[in-house]
DNA sequence: TTTT
DNA sequence: TTTT
């Protein structure tokens, strides 16, 4: 159930390697560095080029996978929902975010390094993954007690 | 031409009438204040509302469309691309904008007051518009000489 | 898990009012009839409409929602799959079909007779939903034992 | 304008080397047989893979493009509307037909043979490229007068 | 067959 | 700030 539609559709190339992080619970949030350029003609018929840099965020499953296929540089398609968050640091300043929350993930191309082939996955249910498998995710191992997000983290409360 | 695919699809409606200023060029930027509303359910089967706010721009003929039919309240089908922009302030503060930019839009339903039936539009050049209509904006007069933006405003530098 | 995207987005009018059928194993099945209308400009700078009439397909609790909720004239928001089917006819000449298979719907507009308001819906789960509720459809009873497509109907080989 | 939307996105190989035609006027009509495959479980939780191939039609310049650089395998990104036709064949029976007219193309991945790295394309005017340039289509010379249509080809009446 |  |  709905009231609305909150759609994105990317392909882009990584511009770096996944970051992988665990919630208590123990599930991947993973968080890409997208970008996509377009190309446009200014008034003079001259080509500029413009790139925008999507941070795109994967849970549970979907994020254990980004973590450990992707790489810097691969092209991949992303579906999801634009989500804007506001975060007051400590100095009291507010900051604004905005994430690209995927719900579907397609590695495009034949490979390169995070290579391996293509292949597509959709994030449907985030819960079903919480036990991190042993062989995934190499940046961050995954959580036994406490982690990054403290200890009062929880699962719907995400501040970033 | 381009490298890369950044394409957002939005259905949602107005929280307010929309915005329509001018470039010193006579150029429609129409601003819309969106909201999609999504429900998902937390692990105690609860059911949690969210609403994203969408600040989307229309452009050129589009923007005139948008200023001169849409009403807040009314629903509508925006496609576009995702912008973001980083804005230096006065107090120089570092702002970030995201922002819809968008190529087509679709007025939906019925109507209501911002009413007069659905029908669809598309963005497809900015230029050919660059005098307002003389019936359309209702919420800022098309400029003479100098507007909103200051005499140095230019067609490839809006800081918004 | 996926090798390609296959993604369609319709907004489009009912023809008629939806057609429900059950599978033996209880499933809905909701055929839409859905009219998108474009307008091209000709040489002559004439404009010309077509319209194309797609046959959506909702399965399960969505074809539910579809059956119960939607209306001939309803404007509709359709994402899903196109599916290609080729059935070899009793004369034994073979027909080929296109259906929209339908991920998600929302009703759109404030509603006219089929009305109630917006909503959207997700498909992501059919057997969930394999005993439709009493009030729902009106076009066609539940099934006791058989049913339109035969005893031998199995929920992995639709014909149509 | 428009009343609707007719949007198809796709992402897949092709199953075989595009190919190009020319109108009389000298328009690309490039059309490209694109797979994509879905995996879903069955009942008893295997996985059933079903591939779907797509009649993409792309015209003018895009279709050039197409031809030019795409090749049997390759993966490619398509934006486009669903068109349906019906033919009446010669021995009276009607035929049915599905395609995909492409908007926007992005070849995806390094390359390979067809190769040459990525990148997008818009067909946003179909008549700005109606002289065929002499390196691009290898499968079938640009026409000198009369062509695989007759003469009485005119660009409304396209019958495939 | 819808809708404007 | 919308909508249901």
């Amino acid at each position: 159930m709905a009231r609305g539609v909150n759609k994105v559709i990317l392909v882009g190339n990584l511009g770096n390697d996944p970051e992988v992080k665990y919630t208590q619970g123990g599930m991947a949030i993973t968080t890409l560095s997208l970008a996509t350029t377009s190309v446009r003609k200014d008034k003079d018929g001259q080509q500029i080029e413009k790139t925008e840099w999507h941070r795109v965020k994967l849970f549970g499953k979907l994020g254990e996978i980004a973590g450990e296929y992707l790489k810097k540089g691969r092209q991949v398609y992303i579906e999801g929902s634009i989500r804007y968050d506001k975060f007051t640091g400590q100095d009291g300043v507010e900051k604004y975010f905005t994430d690209i929350v995927a719900d579907e993930m397609q590695m495009l191309g034949g490979g390169g390094e995070g290579g391996g082939g293509g292949g597509g996955f959709r994030g449907s249910d985030r819960s079903s993954s919480s036990a991190p498998r042993q062989e995934a995710p190499r940046r961050e191992a995954p959580p036994a007690k406490s982690n990054d997000f403290g200890d009062d983290f929880a699962d719907d409360d995400i501040p970033f």
